[in-house]
DNA sequence: AGGTGTGAAATCGTTCACAGCC
DNA sequence: GGCTGTGAACGATTTCACACCT
């Protein structure tokens, strides 16, 4: 099934409003509350649901343990993903210590970098590794996504040596640099100063 | 004039590419050409140009210097923004670091915690004031913007605070949560996890 | 020939409006 | 009466196609 982007931007705020609904014993809501409460359209909440079945009740509104595990199959994963960090810096640091990685979906693994400072040391419980050795651990480590938090001149470079395994599906890139990648590899950026150029602009109306 | 906002985003994209072409003493690129590097299509890159003026030549292409101020021209604020960061922790800090804060555009004036071990300290050259103080201090320090870097269960009231001061425009959110905030206040969201989410779902087709 | 600028067409995403069920 | 599910209308964005300039 085809799911557009902003739908499954959504579903994951969806997931997370149900984990809190639960937690407070709610045990219905209807499209317009999940609306009132993220900011979307009533209409919106229920076509994005209404893609996934009939999950609702005409005239109640949506249980809220069953529709939260209708979308926790919808977003779950085929096997718990293997995640390397390329770049153990500040944000790095930040990064492997960010709640959103006790999730069950995916772990880091592994970390990489160039400083001989941290290769062979442990990071929050990651052991670091050359990024000379990255192809080879890679594949080892059976890691499928790699999240990059370089500089951006260094960031083309370590894209290179990582797709270089073959084993890598998916990069999440934080430098602020476009980079290419082979066929068949998906990639998704975060870019702190694209957005705050982007609230600025609007800012000057 | 009316921008779309895929549009702003791509602008902010061509500058650095631009910027780039600069120090490399390329004097002429072609919309394939930017569109190759950046991976958008040569049409989408004229039609963006072409909003704000006739700005290349037919047949040759664009001059490199003169595009690169006119896309400055148009991101250009109507004066140096100055922004507050919320929050003091690995995250807070690692943004504080970032290159993209060298800008001319904005700049990170003060710092807000509620933990008494960095209220009155100093971090990388910034000034770290009690959250109770906020208010007071947006206002005296003529703060516009604020980027909130906080646990996501402290993210509404921090927002609360700040927007109480009636000085805040914007607001660029790195918690994971969903924040209302006063009409004429604009919001932008920068969530790791949101983002990793969406890359592992379309990495199981 | 080569590359821009741009209306028109196509695509994608959101919102409406209402039939149908509780 | 209230709320879901959904085709149809709408709106926004991208892509095409070609006239026009150098």
């Amino acid at each position: 099934m085809k799911v557009a982007e902003p739908t499954v931007e959504r579903l994951v705020q969806y997931r997370r409003l149900l984990e809190r609904l639960v937690q407070e014993d709610v045990s219905v809501v209807s499209s317009r509350d999940i609306g009132d409460m993220l900011g979307y359209k009533a209409s919106q909440v229920r076509k994005d649901l209404s893609y996934f079945g009939e999950i609702g009740k005409r005239g109640v509104g949506y249980g809220v343990e069953r529709l939260l595990s209708h979308v926790e199959d919808i977003l779950a994963p085929p096997k718990k993903w293997r995640i390397g960090l390329v770049g153990v810096g500040r944000l790095g640091e930040a990064i492997i210590d960010h709640r959103a990685f006790l999730s069950q979906d995916y772990e880091i693994v592994a970390l990489f970098d160039v400083s001989e400072k941290k290769i062979g040391k442990v990071f929050l419980g990651k052991p670091c590794f050359s990024l000379a050795d990255m192809p080879k651990k890679l594949s080892e480590l059976d890691i499928d996504v790699i999240m990059l938090t370089v500089p951006k001149e260094a960031a083309q470079s370590c894209v290179d040596i990582a797709t270089s395994s073959g084993v890598i599906r998916g990069i999440l890139n934080f430098s602020p640099s476009s980079i290419s990648v082979p066929e068949g590899v998906i990639v998704y950026s975060v870019d702190i100063s694209v957005e705050l150029e982007k609230l600025l602009f609007y800012l000057k109306h």
